[in-house]
DNA sequence: TTGATATTCAACTCCGAGGTTGAACGATGC
DNA sequence: GCATCGTTCAACCTCGGAGTTGAATATCAA
């Protein structure tokens, strides 16, 4: 918990619309700031920030070109959240199965009793 | 901007280990709060926010059973978040792709002229 | 009813996120 | 040199996240 990893900042990187159409913009190829910045209603400084969030979280590079920062999309942490995701949903596809297969049985029972008034829900 | 949409929601929940640790907990099975909260060294009710922040993405259910209460793991906001990635993905790997290519190109052309002192840059 | 248990609600602190404006800095062009 | 462009830095505001403690609510058990 003291060590907000790389899960976190990603994550928290992610969580933000404005971020994710920095993105999608900069995964359309290198973008200057002012750029990248104009189609949004705020303020370059605000997108600056924004920008530096992304870079916290290594989503994004900045290489100088004079006055120009060009920025760029570095997709590797997003495989390390597909990891985790992907963890997960072992973990619960698994017990889901397993529960699938226990209703399954459930009503094959309450096929020889009397039949229930709620059906299942969801 | 001003909606802040599942993806905002989801992403913000899954951007903090105790919650992400809650989840991974609830993906073994439906859990009462406080045997949730007991491996954590925070207060119950530190725990209890965590999971509203949970509910409030809907990634986790809350049944109530007496004075207990009952939560599960409900993973379709993770399909989201999943879909959302994989529909990233498709833009930059194809770019990455053009990328790699454009790369092989120069390098090809590189090699019949005085080499360069910086090498290419990850 | 009384008391214990499970959980939330309410009020508070602290801190960082997201936004603003104005100034500073570094590179470019004349 | 000087003005301008591209970008950040600094200071400030507001809001909500993450945590605390203490009280309220609801259920169970006697």
């Amino acid at each position: 918990m003291r060590t907000p990893n790389h899960l976190d900042q990603t994550l928290l990187a992610l969580a933000d619309p404005t971020r994710r159409a920095i993105l999608q913009r900069l995964s359309a190829g290198e973008t200057r700031v002012t750029e990248l910045a104009e189609p949004f209603a705020m303020s370059l400084n605000a997108v600056s920030k924004h920008i530096r969030v992304l870079e916290r979280a290594h989503l994004v590079h900045r290489r100088r070109e004079g006055r120009e920062h060009l920025l760029s999309f570095t997709p590797k942490p997003m495989d390390d959240v597909a990891r985790w995701m992907d963890a997960q949903r072992a973990n619960w596809s698994a017990r889901l199965q397993a529960l699938d297969d226990l209703l399954q049985e459930e009503d094959r029972a309450a096929a020889s009793a009397p039949p229930d008034k709620k059906g299942r829900t969801r």
